[in-house]
RNA sequence: GGUUCCUUGGCCGAGUGGCUAGGCAACGGUCUGCAAAACCGUGUACGGCGGUUCGAAUCCGCCAGGAACCUCCA
């Protein structure tokens, strides 16, 4: 495929053409989760974001290397001394071994991005698993002499690496910029300066989750974890590193801060950030208590949900809109999707009926340059779908009567349509997830019901034919009448 | 307070200096026994005020409103 991606790279704030270090090859990071709650609807924006790039990349041809992350140590609480691991809290508080916690909300992550059909990636490594890794680069920095030890902690020194380095050049922040708006905290008289970080923290007694080191028995900054693993699986210098918005600064930025120091060169070639999805107009997220777990999304069992969504439905309402911008929960917009996305699968699963003719009355060549026109331009999927919408209105139109394609032409819609919905998008066929009773006996009844409805039609009998329609699509029976026939699904 | 970003028709949501985004909803028509589905058609949108330009929703300035980050967050 001879196409040309263009990926906007936050270091450089534009679009920038995508070329891999290693021809054939990608490395690609991205923030996973850490788990210490239930995963909710902001988890699935870069979950999908990246999965989208992870499947078309593959698609191009590329061998792809997708690494992301389980975060089980080391964030803090609040910061310095009244620093305290957020998974010890959350185990404390529902008295369990915090590995315990761990691995119920790593098990939940898994279950609910399988529903949405992410597919996972190549290697997932834990950072409770790289404490080594995560020492080895405490001492590197330190004997470089851009770290320091202070009362058993080691603090990461961003004024002396701005000496020699831009610290913010990702955020767009300067570090005279930080030194004034830097919250005062307690506790900070640890740290030389406010905007320092640290690389390994001195465990509190009550601190259970703690590893030995020479420094004090402590854990590893938060930051750190991410430096160690992509350096582990991806090498020092790989292609793609991505993450949401909200990791930009500090995470993304102490990131670099540590890896260049330790390697001499920053981590990524390219920066992606996934924007955040609001709920009236705010950020969906923990603090603000105001997320919408998946779960509920997906039982319906929430104040705002006026019903249960699909995870398909989700994952398609998620790609109606640019991973670059926000977007706002409502249940409007999500039902919008839903009927949206239906008829574009059932237009998808209807190409099967197509017949060729002897020419074509609409160009697919076209429209699938368009199609990939839009996922080289910075992985436009609303572009993508406006584009598949069109198809679903030719392939439509066909079904009536009204439109054609040759035998090739037919061929190529059905592999694109295949590559783009199936592939890419990664939305699967069987529509609504529910009941799908489709064992032989409850066929052949409702076959055989509306078969009874079509001779209460040829007879007029219009009572029997409505009444034989009416109660089967109460019972959720959707009846589609047809020239020869009839069609139905169960809703 | 500092930095950055956003404001598009009933709702969601793309986009470009001049060429139909798309979806959902609504309305009219075709089809149908009636519906549903499908098809055809309709909707004169770009926060406000100035400026640049032959021409701006798209560039610049100001104003208003909103958001993100600066603290754990996807």
């Amino acid at each position: 495929m001879e196409n040309t991606l263009y990926l906007y790279n936050t270091l450089s704030r534009k679009k920038e053409e995508f070329q891999p270090i290693n021809p054939k090859h990608v490395g690609l990071y991205v923030c996973g989760p850490t788990v210490y709650g239930d995963p909710h609807l902001g988890h699935t924006r870069p979950a999908i974001t990246f999965d989208i790039l992870f499947r078309y990349l593959k698609h191009s041809g590329y061998k792809v290397r997708y690494v992301r992350n389980i975060t089980d140590v080391g964030h803090l609480e609040n910061d310095a001394d009244a620093g305290e691991d957020k998974i010890a809290k959350k185990a404390r508080l529902e008295e369990l071994e915090p590995m315990e916690v761990v691995q119920y909300y790593t098990d939940r992550y898994h279950y609910y991005m399988d529903l949405l059909n992410v597919q996972k990636p190549s290697i997932e490594p834990r950072a409770s698993g790289h404490i080594i890794e995560q020492l080895q680069i405490v001492e590197d920095i330190l004997s470089k002499g851009l770290a320091y030890e202070s009362n058993g902690s080691v603090y990461f020194d961003v004024e002396k690496y701005n000496k020699d380095n831009h610290y913010g050049a990702l955020s767009g922040r300067n570090i005279e910029d930080l030194l004034s708006t830097t919250r005062e905290l307690d506790g900070q008289t640890e740290k030389r300066n406010s905007f320092d970080f640290a690389l390994w923290k001195k465990a509190a007694p009550e601190h259970i989750m703690r590893w030995p080191s020479r420094f004090s028995d402590g854990f590893p900054g938060w930051h750190l974890e991410c430096s160690a693993m992509s350096a582990r699986y991806l090498g020092t210098e790989f292609d793609i590193h991505g993450g949401g918005m909200d990791l930009l600064f500090p995470h993304h930025e102490c990131e670099i801060a540590q890896s260049t120091v330790a390697n001499g060169h920053t981590p990524a070639r390219y920066w992606m950030h996934n924007n955040m999805i609001t709920i009236d107009g705010q950020k969906m997220g923990k603090s603000l208590g105001n997320f919408i777990t998946l779960e509920q999304m997906f039982s319906g069992e929430h104040d705002k949900l006026a019903q249960a969504y699909s995870p398909m439905t989700v994952r398609f309402f998620i790609m109606q809109a640019h991973y670059r911008s926000t977007l706002d929960f409502s249940n409007e917009a999500l039902q919008a999707s839903q009927k949206g996305m239906e008829r574009l699968l059932e237009a998808t699963a209807n190409l099967e009926k197509l017949q060729a003719s002897d020419s074509s009355s609409f160009s697919v060549a076209e429209l699938k340059e368009k199609c990939y026109a839009a996922l080289n331009d910075d992985l436009n999927t609303p572009i993508l779908i406006a584009h598949l919408f069109d198809a679903v209105k030719s392939i439509n139109s066909m079904l009536a009567g009204k439109a054609s394609l040759t035998t090739e032409d037919l061929l190529t819609l059905k592999q694109l349509m295949h590559d783009m919905v199936i592939d890419i998008l990664g939305l699967s066929v069987n529509t609504s997830g529910s009941s799908e009773g489709n064992d032989e006996l409850l066929s052949e009844t409702i076959n055989l019901l509306l078969n009874l409805r079509i001779d209460a039609k040829t007879n007029k009998d219009w009572g029997t034919a409505d009444k034989i329609r009416n109660e089967l699509q109460a019972l959720g029976v959707e009846i589609k009448d047809t020239k020869d026939g009839f069609e139905w699904s169960i809703k």
